[in-house]
DNA sequence: TCCGCTCGTAAGGGTTTCCACCACAAAGGT
DNA sequence: ACCTTTGTGGTGGAAACCCTTACGAGCGGA
């Protein structure tokens, strides 16, 4: 009789075959993981994993229209025992904490998870929540006062997840008619969500949004 | 007496250890490629390819502290001979146009990477200069009968005094009513230049031009 | 010289966006 | 049980966008 072995079944969720084709050789490499599903976009990943069930699933936050916490939260709402384990390329800590706070049990950067990411699958699968390091540390480093512009990053915190999404694509140069339909909402919605920004980051007029916008956009981008 | 099998030697940059790691993989099944070395930043990546003088770079646009494309100028600056091919997030044109006028050879998405990439390396190294699908895809529906990608910075010259002015305050994000102020003119007038420059430029809406505009100041800017 | 072209400036008129304010339901905190 | 935040929409007037037209100044070619 030989001893029953429980596998943990994993869905990946990125846009980037590249990350999925990797992550999947690190994780079936594991006697007791096993990737049984991948999808690049939201209701790809939502179709599958309501389909398959899986224990885990791996979601890239940067999926194409960044909506990759609009998935997290669709997949708690569907499927409450899901655990979420997040793999981003950002490493600001305003992103790993809407995560959690959206439902993701761990939050990962890409630069890390080569390394890390089956640590953190485990520990996630445990039941504890992980964040990598170099974003916890960021969290730290900043709380230690920095200097310029470091109140304005502050204030970005106040924007709740939709209106930073709208933020970034406004950065990109996006038309409020164009955020709408990448973000399949009202265009009247969207002008809310700028109306709200404007008022939480005191900016006085839509060119000031903008180039608020521009900056942060390009803030992160390098 | 075996055939003398030329073995070409390349170079990854990539602050992604996944991403690397998945490369390495694909191009080192080819029986003439084999990746000599791998980089995570700019200087590594410079004292490197100083070191091994491989014949082919791949590289990152999206590189933490150095923006990838002051990369592929200090490359090209001293290592003329080396051939430059450009993996990247970012599937917007500007991006490929730039790095091509930087000196690169090939510029593909992270998400056609996977599907594509040996295709696009036979093709630099053949002579050739690469572009993916879905990068030209967006050049073409907007400029017919332009390819080579780097005729956008050619066609700024098309623009009058007036006009180029005009261009880099939409680009630092002005309105067209801060605009007339800052120059005197009629709001009417500055319209007229909008529409002016999106003829000459190709450009099919404000957005456009406004994307544009914000892409022409940074590559001022640095 | 006359024709054609670009440049700088602006107006007319239709379409879309901006913006201040309102509405409402769900979620969460005190 | 209330109050606030969040996500989603609506009204309506001001402003911006977009296409078209205009017109004089300058400049180059036929």
């Amino acid at each position: 009789m030989t001893e029953e072995l429980k596998i943990t079944r994993i869905v990946i969720v990125d846009d980037h075959p590249l990350v999925r084709e990797r992550l999947i050789e690190l994780i079936d490499r594991e006697p007791d993981l096993k990737v049984c599903g991948e999808a690049e976009d939201r209701s790809e990943a939502l179709d599958l994993i309501d389909q398959l069930r899986p224990e885990l699933a791996i979601v890239d936050l940067n999926l194409k229209s960044s909506v990759g916490i609009e998935l997290i939260k669709d997949l708690q709402a569907k499927i409450p025992e899901l655990i979420i384990l997040v793999v981003s390329m950002q490493d600001e800590m305003i992103y790993a904490e809407r995560c959690i706070r959206a439902g993701a049990r761990g939050y990962i950067t890409k630069q890390q998870a080569s390394r890390h990411v089956l640590h953190a699958i485990r520990q996630v699968l445990s039941g504890e929540v992980y964040i990598s390091e170099a974003v916890s540390k960021q969290l730290v480093s900043r709380s230690i006062g920095r200097q310029s512009g470091s109140d304005f990053v502050l204030s970005i915190t106040l924007l709740a997840d939709r209106e930073l999404q709208v933020f970034e694509l406004i950065g990109k140069g996006h038309s409020t008619r164009q955020i709408a339909d990448l973000l399949s909402l009202d265009v009247k919605t969207i002008e809310t969500y700028r109306g709200r920004i404007k008022d939480k980051l005191a900016l006085k007029d839509s060119s000031e949004l903008l180039q608020r916008a521009i900056a942060w956009v390009h803030h992160r981008a390098g």
